[in-house]
DNA sequence: TATTGTTATACTCTATAACTATA
DNA sequence: TATAGTTATAGAGTATAACAATA
């Protein structure tokens, strides 16, 4: 269901409210990506290994944050629908390079055309702060993981830390 | 590991920000929330029954916005960690009343200011802005789930909503 | 007949471990 | 020996279906 309108107990946590949210987006915007065929994730890699340059799937399962398993199920899937190719590199034959193919690419700028659109439906309600209060995502997304008094240990390096994440 | 600096074709998109932020909150909270023995959502549910009175378990999870099912094993766990109680409401004995008990208002009052606090850090690359953000999101949340052409529709029934694909 | 709680089951998503082919 | 990709498997998390008790 999602949203009915949270009781002040539930509306000032920011788990609740970032979950929601995040459910939200998503809920719509696999309604406005259905007519491409293609989901909100799928999407990105299509975006990243068309800006980007011979990415490898370990590359791209990198930049995505996703683990390099999943990445195979996740090309297998944009290769049966025929938009992206897998092709061995000539410098490291291990490695898959992941390219869009022409049709992968119409895909690409019409599903992305749809997913403005959606983004800024969806950010209707914050009106002109909508720009800044993105920004204001991206810096906790990007954000030095703390530094303050009480510690704790930051999300990304730290040697053996052997995060469950993901 | 989350967060590897995204590349400028993740860093504007909004599900990949949503999810990662709740990712990364995640991490942090189970955490802060470690030493309470409790996560986020189970603090959640104790703050609803502390707050309203004689909540009945589809009650809290339609506030919560989890499923009835999932609401059973919520409440086990909660009920062997000693902090709620069911008890059969008097005026319709097929409601299970979740009560909290002594401990479970200490350990409640404990884990919600280590929340706060966690919050706070959170937040803190937002500086003073942070309150208005959290308030913008909640609008999001909150919204009423648009109204311009494409209409959308929530998880649940809608007639003739096209959905070609799956 | 409808609703609350419960159990059993299934499905989605993702991670871990082991295998292969390359390096 | 280490790395990229793959496969098989297992674990969360959550939903659907069916059932008992109660209304």
């Amino acid at each position: 269901m999602t949203v009915p309108a949270p009781p002040e107990a539930l509306s000032s946590r920011l788990g609740y409210l970032l979950k929601h949210a995040y459910l939200r987006l998503g809920e719509e915007s696999a309604e406005a990506l259905a007519p491409f065929e293609i989901d909100g994730r799928e999407l990105a890699v299509l975006a990243l290994v068309d800006a980007h340059d011979a990415l490898s799937q370990l590359e791209v399962a990198g930049l995505l944050g996703v683990d390099r398993t999943t990445m195979v199920a996740l090309v297998d899937v944009l290769e049966g629908k025929g938009l992206v190719e897998r092709r061995r590199s000539a410098q490291d034959r291990r490695k898959n390079i992941v390219h869009l193919t022409p049709s992968g690419r119409t895909r690409l700028q019409n599903a992305e055309a749809a997913r403005h659109e959606l983004e800024r439906r969806f950010l209707a309600p914050l009106g002109p702060e909508a720009a800044r209060w993105v920004q204001a995502l991206q810096s906790l997304v990007t954000a030095p993981a703390d530094v303050s008094p009480s510690s704790r240990g930051s999300t990304a390096a730290r040697p053996g830390a052997a995060r469950p994440g993901r």
